[in-house]
DNA sequence: AATGAAATTTACCCATGGCTAACTTATTTA
DNA sequence: TAAATAAGTTAGCCATGGGTAAATTTCATT
């Protein structure tokens, strides 16, 4: 019945294998700027994470050190194909989240914030039940009008 | 258009006057540990937040410095009036989560964990979405016990 | 009152992930 | 092709929040 508590940090440090929050924040990034010419750079890595470009300097450093992403000075980034399937799970998982705010009734313009936030800390459980409530929605639209209805009626409280 | 990213570390910053997630979980469990008589200490803080006392002493200077609880030297820890306002809304921020997670279907040891890592990092908004969401499911027994039943049949498929 | 044990602090150390300033390399452009 | 500009790296700094080892203070016991 001992409650085990332990502070924020200690639950964010990286386990051996996973990834930082920050590293995941730059491995996604890095997979939707790929999307387009299949490669990316510094620059356009450090403007769309709006950090200073030897920040992300270090960083892909680091992804490279760990064989996520193929780098070598002054050069491209490419993923290397572990790298490409975490992305790819970054990205899913992201979206989940967003979704899933999104039907909770998160404003629109703050779901980017609390996604890139929220989806840092969430286990491999919690993401399943963020789907399933995502699929109950879909799959009863009558209840999903309901609930749209019933927290507009809360907004009006709030205001 | 424009999407606007940053990295985690940039939206974790705490503002002028908000705390850090860390200290937000010392100010929690000092509240909690105050129950009982009134105050805690160093041993006892560091103990219930699995921390050395070392680092349970640096922060508790902190937060005296921010007035938020009254602390010299090998003393007893108490919150000021500041700190226990502050204390009792993490509190209640900290049980709507796990209530929230709960009625998703968030199994229950993962709860505190999963409640201690959320808890920092969604806003006022997403809060309120949060129990709204807990108010509807309260206020719809029939809805609710349609989603325990539609995500128990989720279970076996994954397991 | 003296001593030993327990509680707490101090002084450092470490890692992460930012930053700026200065330097180096690559790419344009005249 | 030489000079100017842009891109990227390095070195060194900062803050946060952990940790250990050693010193200090408090408290309990004799
Ligand atoms: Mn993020
Ligand atoms: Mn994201
Ligand atoms: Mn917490
Ligand atoms: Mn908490």
């Amino acid at each position: 019945m001992e409650k085990d508590f332990y502070t924020f940090s200690e639950y964010m440090k990286k386990e051996d294998d996973s990834l930082t929050a920050s590293m995941e924040d730059y491995l996604e990034m890095i997979y939707r700027l790929s999307g387009r010419n299949g490669f990316t750079r510094i620059n356009e890595l450090s403007a769309a994470l709006n950090v200073q470009p030897p920040s992300a300097t270090k960083m892909v450093q680091k992804l490279s050190e760990l064989k996520l992403i193929k780098y070598e000075k002054y050069g491209v980034i490419m993923l290397e194909e572990e790298g490409r399937l975490l992305g790819e799970n970054l990205i899913k998982r992201h979206n989940v989240i967003a979704n899933f705010l999104s039907l909770l009734g998160v404003p629109d313009e703050e779901i980017l914030t609390e996604t890139e936030k929220i989806e840092h800390t969430v286990s491999e459980q919690t993401m399943k039940c963020f789907n399933d409530f995502i699929c109950f929605m879909n799959n009863n639209p009558d209840i999903r009008k309901k609930y749209i209805s019933y927290i507009e009626g809360h907004k009006s409280n709030l205001l």
